[in-house]
DNA sequence: AGGAAATATAAGCCCATGGTTATCCTATGT
DNA sequence: ACATAGGATAACCATGGGCTTATATTTCCT
C-alpha cells in the first residue's frame, strides 16, 4: 500500500539535480539557495526510505534507484504538463475557431463571399462553414452560430436580425428576350426548391400572394437553391430569386429579373448564437456579421 | 511554454473528485470538508485556465477537458507512487538478503549444515551462499561477507574472530585397519590440495612442523576440500583433516584419526563484513554466525 | 411551491512550509 | 598541507497555504 506522494517541491528539485547534475547547478535553475535543494533532497530521501544522491562524489550524483525515481518524476510530471498545456492549447483554439450553420444556397451565394472580408479584418480567426442538407441550422455541439431565415422567435439562443429578404422571379437573359413582356408563369418552366423548411416561399405561394393566376405544377424540382440557381444560370427555367442567393448574380447580368412583381415576405434572415460557451471567436464574429450584413 | 505545475494538493484533490463522483465524495476521501475541495478544483481551474467540472449537473462532472487531465494526473502521479514503492521494495528485499563468500570446503561441510538453525531463528531473512573457486573470499559488489582462513589482519571490513583451527591426518577405517600403530605418511598415499591460498598447511609444513620425515611427492592433488575429503572416504589415501570440515565425519566414525600427531596453526578462521551499505541481515547474520561458530 | 442535496462563497485563523544566513564538514586537486 | 569546491546542518522567521465554519446559492425532485 502506497503512501501519500510527497510534496511537489520536493520531486521537482530531485528531478532538478538529477537534470542539472548537482545541488548548487539545480539551486541556480530553481532560484533559491543551495541548501533549500539540499534539505527538500533530503527530506525526499527521508519519505522514500532509499539513498537517491552519492554524495561521497562531488558533484553529488544520483543513485540507481535515484536515477530510476528522476525518470518516474519527469516522465510523470511530464505527461500531466503536456496534459494541461494541451487543454490550454484547445482553449485558444477553440476561442480562435467558430463554426456557423447555415443552408448550402446560404453559405453558397451569401455567407462564402463574405468571409474573403472577414479574414481580412480577422486573420487570427477562423469561421468552419457547416452547410445543414434540410430543415432548420440547428444550434448543438460544435455549432456556435446558426444563419436561419424564419420568423425569429427561437428561444434557443440569443436571436439578432439579419437582414429583410425579397424574393422576384429571375431566369436566364435569353429565356428573358423571347418574351417582349414579363416572362409569363405558365409558359415556361418553373424551378421548385422543396425542402422541409416551411418559411421559405415556394411558387404557389408567390403567385398567390401576387395575384397571378396558379400555375399546374410542372417544371423541375430541386432540394436546394444551389442547384435551381445553376439550373436558371443554364436557362432552364424561372426561379424564385432571394435577394440573398442569387442577388450579386442579377446585379452582375447573369440572371435577370423576369419583369414579374416582387414579393417582400414577413420572415427575415436571423443570426442565432449558443448562449453558452461562446469564445471570443463567437462574439466578434457574430457583431461583425450583423453590422455588416445586407442582403446583397 | 509551460508554466509551473500547480501545487499537488489541487492535482490530488481534483483526481479524487473525478474518480468518486463528486466534490463531496471526494471530501470525505480525503478527510477534509466539501468546501475544501470545492476551494481546491477551482484554484486548480484558475490555473489551468479551463472548466474541469460541468457543475450544473449534481453530482458535478468532469468535462472533456477535466477527464483528460484527471487521467493524465492518474497516469502521471501513479508512475511516481509505483517507483516510490518499487524503491522501498527493494530497500526491503535488500534488507532480508546476506550474500556470503568462502570457500566450497567451508561452504560444503560447515556454512550449509549450520544455515538450517539460522533459518530456524531467523525465517524472515535469507543468506546466499557463493563459493569461490580459489583465492581469497573477497567483499564486494554483492558480496556482503565473507568467511576466511588466514591471519585475521585485513582492512577491506570489520574482522571478527570466529574459531581457531586443528589440523590432523584422517584416512578411511579400512585404511587405518592395515596398520598396527599410526599410519606412516610414507607408506600410503598422500591426498594434496593445491591452492592460491598460501594460508592453508600443506602436507610438506605439516610434516616439517611436526618433526616427521618429509615424503618424496606422490599421492593425489586436488583443487579443493570437497574432492579431497571424498577420496579419503573412498579409502584413496590420507588426506590433512580440517576440524571445521571432516570434524563431523571423523565424530561419525566415517574418516578416523590416523593417529599421528595434530597441529595448531597459528592461522584461524574469521568473518568479514563489509562496514558499509550492510543492512539489518547482514548484522543479525553476522552476529548469529560469532556467537553459534564452532568448529565441529 | 417547497424541500433536499450538492456546490459556492466569504471570512477567519493556525501553523507548517519554504526558504534564508551562517557556518561546518568532506572530498579532491595541487 | 593547504586551498577550493561542493554539500550538510542548525537556527531562525515571515508568509501564505490549507483548511475551518457559517451561510448562501443552485439544481432537481416531489
Amino acid at each position: 500500500m502506497s503512501r501519500a506522494l510527497p510534496p511537489l517541491r520536493l520531486l521537482t528539485a530531485f528531478a532538478a539535480v538529477a537534470r542539472t547534475g548537482s545541488i548548487q547547478a539545480a539551486a541556480a535553475e530553481l532560484n533559491v539557495t543551495q541548501p533549500a535543494i539540499s534539505q527538500a533532497v533530503r527530506q525526499l530521501e527521508d519519505h522514500a526510505g532509499v539513498a537517491l544522491l552519492d554524495r561521497a562524489r562531488r558533484p553529488a550524483r544520483p543513485t540507481d534507484a535515484g536515477q530510476a525515481l528522476a525518470t518516474a518524476i519527469a516522465q510523470g510530471l511530464g505527461q500531466i504538463a503536456e496534459a494541461l498545456d494541451a487543454l490550454r492549447e484547445a482553449d485558444l483554439q477553440r476561442d480562435s475557431r467558430v463554426t456557423v450553420a447555415c443552408s448550402v444556397g446560404v453559405a453558397t451565394y451569401w455567407l462564402m463571399p463574405r468571409l474573403a472580408a472577414f479574414y481580412k479584418a480577422h486573420p487570427d480567426l477562423f469561421v468552419n462553414v457547416v452547410t445543414t442538407p434540410n430543415g432548420v441550422p440547428a444550434l448543438g455541439d460544435g455549432i456556435d452560430i446558426a444563419v436561419r431565415y424564419g420568423h425569429g422567435r427561437w428561444s434557443d439562443g440569443l436571436v439578432r436580425h439579419l437582414f429583410d429578404e425579397e424574393v422576384r422571379p429571375v431566369c436566364a437573359p435569353a429565356l428573358r428576350a423571347r418574351f417582349a413582356g414579363p416572362v409569363p408563369p405558365g409558359s415556361v418552366s418553373l424551378l421548385h426548391v422543396r425542402t422541409p423548411e416551411t418559411s421559405w416561399v415556394t411558387w404557389d405561394e408567390y403567385l398567390r400572394l401576387t395575384g397571378l393566376p396558379p400555375v399546374r405544377r410542372g417544371g423541375q424540382t430541386f432540394t436546394n437553391y444551389v442547384q435551381t440557381t445553376q439550373a436558371a444560370l443554364d436557362g432552364h427555367g424561372l426561379m424564385l430569386g432571394w435577394r440573398s442567393i442569387t442577388g450579386a448574380l442579377t446585379a452582375a447580368g447573369q440572371l435577370v429579373d423576369a419583369g414579374l412583381p416582387p414579393l417582400a415576405p414577413r420572415d427575415a434572415f436571423y443570426l442565432v448564437a449558443r448562449t453558452k460557451r461562446g469564445g471570443r471567436a463567437v462574439e466578434t464574429f457574430a457583431d461583425w456579421l450583423v453590422t455588416r450584413s445586407d442582403p446583397a
